[in-house]
DNA sequence: CCGGAGCATGACGGTTGCGTGACGATGCCC
DNA sequence: GGGCATCGTCACGCAACCGTCATGCTCCGG
């Protein structure tokens, strides 16, 4: 929880731990970045007035690094600024006061939505393979790999979503930002990506194709 | 959406469309629920207070038998009911009146996180088999099985709605998006997935046929 | 017991999906 | 400006998959 005011922050952190929550509290979003980066939490709750970096800004910044559930609590209820925060990433908007059975259900209900979802990391590990999205770069047994950036970017996004399968067309929106366009042109990136972090090309371990469907990458 | 009162479900309409999205108007749960039913939306938005089966229930059963984002709809602010709501299924809850802009945005901000495609979230699990859509893979008893893109959507669909009977028509619209066809395509099919599924096909325990009727995933 | 409707199954051609190697365009560094 | 790395497009070939059909079986009512 990101969250400047003392009093606000106790009383919730407080409030959250007897609904069986285990929560860390941070007065500032450098602070709460750098404690969420240092050990990854399933959900950041984030005011948005803040001394520093801005609530929006740290939500983006949430967004952008992982997958972790991010719910503003803010004092503003101005339509333009719930707008903002739900665009910049956020999952959910409440307006303080904040009932605690509210927020609590709330949390629940976007982390159902969540379930078997990517775990927020700094580095991702996935069998013998770590990608560190921040350091960028990618190690194969311990050993770096040297990746390409349309590689590294394809990697992340399926390491991100490990063991689920993405369609040639998440891919191509997520990784080309392209909302339509050839879907070969993922097939050629995964062959490229495979010819490096793969030891039998024709059969692939860690990269899979699920015909009809997509990519995945093997937890 | 499905609202009672008829000027607020019209302007609602209205200005949804005018964001960008394609809505179907009902009065009842009732009438809704069969709508979404025969073609299922992305999204449900519901009123809580209607005649006949209730905002809860209706919460409840949409959640039960499919996995559209559900969106409550209400007058009512009291944090009994947004809890109520949530826990039933719903994936968020305003209250009305509700500014459009923000309903927009927090019904992007619910399907952000489960956007690309009609395969379902969770993993489902009917007696010895394991369906997991978002990962594209089946197992029984623990063991992968190697299925083919429309062994797996068709196992998909039964699995969602396991225990009930499927009408070779339903099946033929919601794997095929057929809205006619030959129905012997799907006994082709069903046939293929049992020969994978089935430990004795003559005499199936998982995937059983109702003459007359269709078939269903046995729980 | 018989006939018909409903269902299962095996085989087969056409199609689709995927992997790969080659090539030109582009941008960057020296 | 030349050399190099990377990117996107294309064409080709193979293998897997799909849908159709024909045949034969099973269940049920008469």
């Amino acid at each position: 929880m990101i969250e400047d005011d003392d009093r606000i922050r106790r009383s919730l952190v407080l409030a959250l731990e007897d609904e069986g929550y285990a929560v860390r509290g941070s007065t500032t979003a450098e602070e709460g970045l750098a404690a969420h980066r240092a050990e990854p939490a399933d959900a950041v709750l984030v005011d948005l007035m803040l001394p520093g970096i801005d609530g929006f800004e740290c939500v983006r910044q949430l967004r952008r690094d992982g997958d972790a559930t991010i719910v503003v609590v803010s004092a503003r209820d101005d339509t333009h600024d719930i707008v903002a925060a739900l665009e910049a990433g956020a999952d959910d908007y409440l307006v303080k006061p904040v009932a605690i059975k509210e927020l609590s259900a709330r949390l629940r209900a976007v982390r159902r939505r969540n379930r078997g979802g990517p775990i927020a990391t700094g580095t991702i590990v996935v069998g013998d393979l770590e990608i560190r999205p921040e350091a960028g770069e990618v190690r194969l047994r311990g050993e770096l790999v040297a990746l390409t950036r349309t590689e590294f970017l394809l990697l992340c996004e399926l390491g991100q979503h490990a063991g689920q399968v993405l369609s040639r067309q998440q891919l191509l929106s997520r990784v080309w930002e392209y909302e339509f366009g050839d879907e070969r042109l993922v097939d050629v990136h995964v062959g490229r990506l495979r010819q490096k972090i793969e030891d039998d090309t024709t059969a692939p371990r860690r990269l899979v194709t699920v015909r009809g469907l997509g990519y995945k990458l093997q937890r």
